[in-house]
DNA sequence: GTCATGTATGTGCATATACACGTATCTGTC
DNA sequence: GACAGATACGTGTATATGCACATACATGAC
């Protein structure tokens, strides 16, 4: 093997400061387990989130809703379509601009919203149990700050 | 519409303490970043820390880079073929137990992963620039201590 | 040696994610 | 009112993600 072009201290040094590489992680653990937490009423974390963005009181579009979330808008629209199968969300034109889709949360979507709240709270407190509540504050306004400033 | 199940004050309460719509968001924030900064080499952010997980001297086995990022165990498997098919990896059965699968970095593999590292101080660097070396740590810690106490 | 059990891994499915591109609609200018 | 450009959105493709299930191999009891 050729003179290996990596420093294995570099590597190291790399692996343990990557904020990708740590919020990635995390990402992936504290979703798994949101999932096992919503499993019962059917819902996966970011369907959860999903439905939190859309109990907003006046319906939003598919385009707010992806900027409310970070995520691509045509993320969204494919996101939503499990939704609206199940019933739990219905899409409709706007009256004024026919390109606007307005989101509106079913009967039934509400019903289950509600039901995944209340396991929620017990999940969020067990992901944040090994913080101390300055810590948690801290991890919060962290993720914010680096989610926040997309140039 | 029926008597909305929904309090308006409990949903924004839970949106606003939701550590996984936190999370998840800044997850994909900070992972589009990456992969505008990895693009010109033709990497995605996860396939970066993929490509480092296997820079280890002696070469893993697919459960154990899966359990050193935190990720499905079948998902690291499919991540690996798009790398293995361009030539960045190696995936031999191991001589001893011809069960396991070792994964080596190629020539090709560790160059581009140089490259990469290159492109990756900037970016890393670029995303925690709002943070204090404080609120840095702070925040690493936290993902770390959510992350780790998987019972 | 054989067989039950355990372990390392792969596959099929459903869905998530985002980019490139296409479509429908609106808006302002003429 | 026709048309160029802008805007809101969907679709096709590639890959990510994890669960349920299947496969290949190893190991220990007998």
């Amino acid at each position: 093997m050729e003179p290996a072009p990596l420093d294995a201290s570099v590597v190291s040094l790399v692996a343990g400061s990557c904020l990708c590489r740590r919020i990635q992680q995390a990402s992936r653990t504290v979703g798994k387990r949101f999932d096992e937490a919503f499993r019962p009423v059917g819902l996966s974390n970011w369907q959860f989130t999903l439905l939190m963005a859309l109990a907003a009181p006046k319906p939003r579009t598919v385009s707010q809703v992806a900027a409310d979330l970070g995520m691509d808008r045509t993320t969204a629209t494919k996101n939503l379509q499990p939704l609206e199968r199940r019933g739990l969300v219905e899409i409709r034109a706007d009256v004024k601009d026919r390109r606007v889709r307005r989101i509106t949360l079913t009967r039934e979507g509400q019903a289950l919203l509600g039901e995944a709240i209340a396991r929620w709270r017990t999940v969020n407190e067990a992901v944040a149990a090994p913080l101390s509540r300055g810590d948690l504050a801290a991890l919060m306004s962290g993720l914010e700050a680096i989610s926040a400033e997309q140039d």
